[in-house]
DNA sequence: CGAACACACTAACGTTCGTTGATATGTCGA
DNA sequence: TCGACATATCAACGAACGTTAGTGTGTTCG
């Protein structure tokens, strides 16, 4: 976080380094992305996330029993991908069902490289 | 890791469960995935990212200055962007070159939201 | 009502991570 | 060859993270 400018530039000139600089957001404008990414950065959650991705909508329960975790390791990190807002949660009954959001289904797939079942048959030229 | 069948399937039905747990990758399969949202879930190494996306190829310390931070912290953080193969760098007299490889280019943008320079203008239909 | 159950929460442990300062490596110019 | 410089590496500290075990909360069913 302390900058000085200790070290001038090098390959860039003046212009060209501030639109670069102007063009980078700031610490406050990436904690959002980077957080997503965080969440995204672990293979348990990577792995629930994508039993989202082909379940759809699942509880605690059975995903715990598709990952092979706990219930209550699952419950974790399900609130870490909540938090992050990368999944959503409804209440049904005595139990709670979890479903990836629309950002949280686009960086799975991104991540790791798999289509979006939703959006099969739409189009989707690479 | 600790696994036993503690908690029963409860609204899946077996061969629907045992598809989904099928379709999820194992431990090692998303490590590499994993590997590369760790390494975009920082967000000075997201910052960085988002220079070179930008400013295509630069070197350490101009990049210490764009993000204002020092320099052996930007050196750091692009050595795991490196490892997770995100960034490639080349050398060039006394100083390095950091440019983004396609996939560490495909994850800035999507994690950012924002459209990759090098595709702009080629029918890049949402 | 009371037992069973799904899930969330808390505390605690060991590990990993981000950051800094000092130092090493390798390259250019005088 | 010597000094200036760009980058990499190392040691070290505090903070954050993943995991587990135990406990609490709210719901269903007998």
């Amino acid at each position: 976080m302390v900058n000085d400018d200790a070290c001038e530039l090098l390959c860039l000139d003046l212009p060209h380094a501030e639109r670069i600089r102007a063009a980078v957001p700031g610490v406050d404008d990436v904690e959002s992305a980077a957080g997503h990414a965080r969440a995204m950065g672990e293979p348990t959650r990577l792995r629930i996330a994508m039993a989202l991705l082909v379940g759809d909508e699942l509880c605690v329960c059975d995903m715990a029993w598709v990952v092979g975790a706990s219930q209550a390791l699952v419950s974790h990190h399900l609130r870490q991908l909540r938090t992050a807002g990368l999944v959503a949660s409804r209440k049904d009954g005595r139990m709670v069902m979890y479903r990836l959001t629309d950002r949280g289904r686009l960086l799975v797939s991104v991540l790791l490289d798999v289509e979006d079942p939703r959006l099969v048959g739409k189009a989707d030229r690479v």
